[in-house]
DNA sequence: CACGCGATTTGCT
DNA sequence: GCAAATCGCGTGT
């Protein structure tokens, strides 16, 4: 029998183990792939959020899904990292959080935007009203859609087939950080800069992406 | 059990 | 530049 050979996916859980703020950065220009039966389309990620749960006393969160304890529907974003949290919002958006954090710590990456770079003619398919490639995934609830993702897919594993999560050779030179979007109060503050954008791309989401600041500015 | 709102996108003004 | 579309979840009665 051929045994088909699997990568050894725990160094790359262990690394997602770690602080979402810090990870940030580093999964930017990181592709997921997530194959279908359509086909398979990959995103290189230019744009991630962080959330934290409530175990960081130190960071209160009332911006993240988790910051009053576990649900059915948050449940993933306390699991082991690597797995998905897809969440509905709106009444008619998905949006996709790489889930970060050692088991029991709901942190997570919320992916914002990204490039295409496989499978843009189905991305196409799946968002007809994007003109320009650029926006294809150009916001969260644009990325999920190009995935071709739903909440049927949240706590699968986005390591595993048919999902694919591939970091980038080195990590990201130009970064910017800034507010989250769409968080109201304090989790929205600039004491909160746990946005993270490959600075200057064009795959950026538009809606705050007008007014960046290089990173270092928000270090004391 | 009823109510209010959101980690948004799109199209029209 | 702004408002509509639409529903799961958390909160309060």
């Amino acid at each position: 029998m051929s045994r088909s050979p699997s990568p050894d996916r725990e160094p790359l859980r262990e690394f997602l183990s770690g602080d979402a703020r810090e990870l940030g950065p580093l999964l930017l220009g990181a592709v997921l792939s997530h194959d279908s039966r359509e086909g398979r389309v990959s995103v290189r990620l230019t744009e991630v959020e962080a959330y934290l749960g409530p175990e960081d006393s130190l960071h209160p969160d009332p911006g993240s899904h988790t910051y009053r304890g576990p649900t059915p529907r948050n449940a993933p974003m306390f699991g082991p990292a690597g797995h998905l949290y897809v969440y509905f919002t709106y009444g008619m958006h998905h949006c996709t959080n790489i889930v970060c954090g050692p088991e029991g710590v709901a942190s997570a990456l919320l992916l914002r935007a990204g490039e295409i770079v496989e499978g843009a003619e189905l991305a196409r398919h799946r968002r007809p009203t994007s003109k320009n490639p650029a926006d294809l995934a150009s916001g969260p609830a644009r990325l999920a859609k190009a995935l071709g993702l739903t909440t049927a897919y949240s706590g699968r594993d986005a390591l595993v087939p048919p999902f694919g999560l591939t970091l980038p050779d080195r990590p990201a030179t130009q970064v910017s950080s800034g507010p989250r979007v769409g968080v109201s109060g304090a989790g929205g503050s600039e004491d909160y800069a746990w946005r993270f954008w490959l600075s200057g791309d064009p795959t950026v989401s538009r809606y705050k992406a007008a007014k960046p600041r290089p990173a270092r500015q928000h270090l004391r």
